[in-house]
DNA sequence: GCCGAAATTTTTGCATACAAAGTTTTTTTG
DNA sequence: CAAAAAAACTTTGTATGCAAAAATTTCGGC
């Protein structure tokens, strides 16, 4: 996009591993509660322990690792206060989300939203749960960025981190699936009419419906495992 | 606070300096837009460049300060519009937290509250203007807490850490600071009234307010600015 | 055989050394 | 004398080495 971009041949090493583990902990390919071995890691992602450290500490300001003192850092484990809090805010922040952007969305903005709408419920009635995620993603985001505040953005997609390593993707029951649906028929709607109080109203919901699925699917979880463990 | 505070004769370096830093840079004792140089920082600091780093890169990844691909690290510069959408950030915030605060909070919390609100009835009373802001920003922290959102409290905290730059605190015009008490005499009614829905208005037209006299002293300050330099 | 203490190994945290990029100054040329 | 080029210097970025703390293993005692 900068003209840097283009310029430059190799961005700094830190810049580079800091998305990179950001990544593996969001695909929980490093579980939580597990210890980020420097050693390892580094050797992993080829470059040496110096900006891999670095890269480190940003992902704890972002809250997505835990510093123990001499003892490194782990990959954060969320309690069920933990992931309420989370939806709770994600939640406060779809609904400011939304509120702004009733009012500040352009005409071409909404075009590409109601596209992004037909295109979900295309992937709805195919039952295609990958590609309608990727589309929700996408048009929360979209919301997000017609609401034009800049911080809302950076600490939405900050909080949206956290709850991605939770992605229990699969099995949304039929039921919940189609009332999401609904809730996006009568987002795309409020937006259209430019309704902010009638957004805020609806993507709240939205999120508070999100967030049962996966306390369901959390309490079933830790029902199996606890089942399975002693 | 912690068992872990007694017991360590020495925290980390980089947890030492980053909140040294952090205070520099809200207080604007490093000027926005200013280059943090390293070898500077590191022997004012009394450490080495390895752990002022490390604090350099939480402080990036906490919106304090900007990384430059190999030109190091400037404390960030807000344009007015930045100053907007932060004010406008907290506004949803300090909202949120006043609506679930209403929802949650208990009876010793509230108690703890009405004391604060009083001595600060005290200050603006005496027009101690550093008392206030001391005690109006316990107030408004409490509220946070009481809100028991521990996701929240880490995002409020952040952003309001980029606010404290900006703090205007002086020449608060006599009109604008009698309209914040009454705001806060009606945020504590509301409070009382466990008025979820008023404490939502309340503390929104608050922060919108605050916003508004901080925005009139920036341009006030651009023009004088702009008066003196050409 | 098991528990606890000491020794060993591993790992983190910090400082320093070196290389690459950027900046400034000096020199050269038109 | 001005502008461009080159050299010297400064600063950032990365790797490595070393010390301190934690984890692991080994060994001795019961």
């Amino acid at each position: 996009m900068t003209a840097a971009a283009l310029s430059i041949p190799r961005a700094a090493l830190h810049q580079q591993v800091a998305p990179r583990l950001r990544q593996m902990l969001v695909e929980n390919r490093i579980l939580p509660g597990a210890k980020l071995n420097e050693r390892e890691l580094a050797e992993a992602l080829q470059v040496s322990r110096t900006p891999l450290r670095e890269a480190i500490k940003m992902l704890a300001a972002e809250g997505l690792v835990e510093l123990l003192p001499n003892r490194g850092a782990i990959a954060v484990e969320l309690t069920e206060a933990d992931v309420l809090s989370t939806f709770e805010m994600m939640a406060g922040l779809e609904a400011m989300s939304g509120e702004l952007a009733a009012q500040r969305i352009t005409d071409a903005e909404l075009a590409e939203i109601r596209a992004m709408h037909f295109e979900m419920l295309a992937a709805y009635t195919r039952r295609d749960l990958s590609a309608y995620y990727r589309l929700n993603s996408k048009i929360h985001s979209a919301i997000n960025q017609a609401a034009k505040n800049s911080v809302l953005t950076i600490t939405y997609n900050q909080v949206n981190a956290r709850l991605q390593a939770l992605r229990f993707r699969s099995n949304q029951d039929e039921g919940k699936w189609k009332q999401a649906m609904a809730e996006h028929d009568r987002m795309i709607d409020a937006l259209g009419k430019r309704d902010a109080g009638a957004m805020r109203k609806v993507l709240a919901e939205h999120l508070d419906h999100k967030r049962d699925v996966v306390v369901e699917q959390l309490r079933q979880a830790s029902k199996l495992a606890a089942g399975a463990a002693p």
